[in-house]
DNA sequence: CCTGTTTTTCAGAAAAGTCTGAAAATTCAG
DNA sequence: CTGAATTTTCAGACTTTTCTGAAAAACAGG
């Protein structure tokens, strides 16, 4: 590896970070050499910082692409492409989530939802059911709260964020607000 | 397998989805199996659902209860542990991204401090520094988020994530209410 | 068309991870 | 203690994943 010792160490902790993700060590570092050089690097400048072999950045590169978090540029009268992570570290976490939405989530989903389908066959198979829609609903609160989330601008979200549970007491303002009878919270209906 | 059609299915993709993420395969089908029990079940008896040897059932709980994953219980003069999962899927997924946290981000939180302390030796590494921050204040502002939401009771989670990004206009209620002069929205500030 | 440059593919080597059976350890009733 | 029941450990077999070098393919300027 020929990269400055604090690259080297940011390199060397998100391979090992990738690797306990679905993703690989390798593909893992190439990212993150992308993520902090000053410049685009072609796929030959990765191979000399990385010390590894011309085909597995090759490899590791279209994996890159598959989950969209690369961006690519070529310079006039250079045959290379050179690639590079985003700017906006915002945009970067979105594509994240995005992607393993759409590997996840969605497919789990949607073996959820062909299992509760079924007519159980027994006594066991009503209880796995019932658990199984357990899971379902909670999967589903959550995806449906992120994708609307998700639709808001960057500074929009860093102030929801920076709130926190400090939300809470906004809504219960606004609930004081438009006080209900009989000074009773509105509850909230998840069941049946 | 000796498991209901519905199970299987169940166990199955599990198991597939488990590949995905750091946890083997085994793992996450006897966490399945588990899940959609319906009563605590022995080791030997996730032998029999799964086909697997009882050895690899023994690793395999032992990394699930590294995981908190597992509650255990012991019937009287049987000398078998019982093993089931928690009830409440929301204190599952709680436990879930507690341990996750635990493990994947705060260890990255920690190098990431570590790199910004150090003084850089060239423009590359202080680019990298630049990078390197506005991920670690990312993180930051999630985690800490995180940290403020997790204590919510689960209903008022549930309330609050059924709200999706209506909460937004909760807050610009909030804003016009108390409004800044000027009608200038707050803005967020997150650097310096 | 060539030709030199760059990228991709792929078979098999190497490494990492998983699983098993056998043996050791633990536990507890008598 | 003893010994039966149960759990844990672990060396090595087996499987899967990753990585490489060599070859093929793609590309672009002449």
């Amino acid at each position: 590896m020929t990269l400055p010792p604090l690259c080297e160490a940011f390199v060397l902790h998100f391979g090992e970070m990738g690797s306990r993700w679905g993703i690989n060590r390798t593909v893992g570092q190439i990212y993150a050499v992308l993520f902090v050089a000053e410049r685009p690097l072609c796929a030959d400048d990765i191979v000399e910082r990385l010390g590894i072999s011309r085909s597995n950045v090759s490899m590791g590169i279209k994996e890159l692409q598959s989950w969209n978090l690369l961006r690519q540029r070529s310079i006039p009268g250079d045959r290379r492409e050179f690639f590079h992570t985003p700017e906006d570290i915002y945009a970067i976490v979105r594509t994240l989530v995005e992607e393993r939405k759409k590997r996840e989530i969605d497919p789990t989903l949607s073996v959820l939802r062909e299992l509760l389908m079924r007519s159980p066959e027994s006594d066991s198979e009503r209880h796995a059911q019932a658990r199984i829609r357990e899971m379902h609903e909670l999967i589903e609160l959550l995806t449906s709260w992120y994708a609307d989330v998700q639709k808001l601008e960057t500074e929009r979200l860093i102030q929801l964020l920076s709130l926190g549970s400090k939300i809470v007491k906004v809504l219960d303002m606004k609930d004081r607000f438009f006080a209900l009878p009989g000074g009773k919270r509105q509850p909230a209906n998840t069941e049946g």
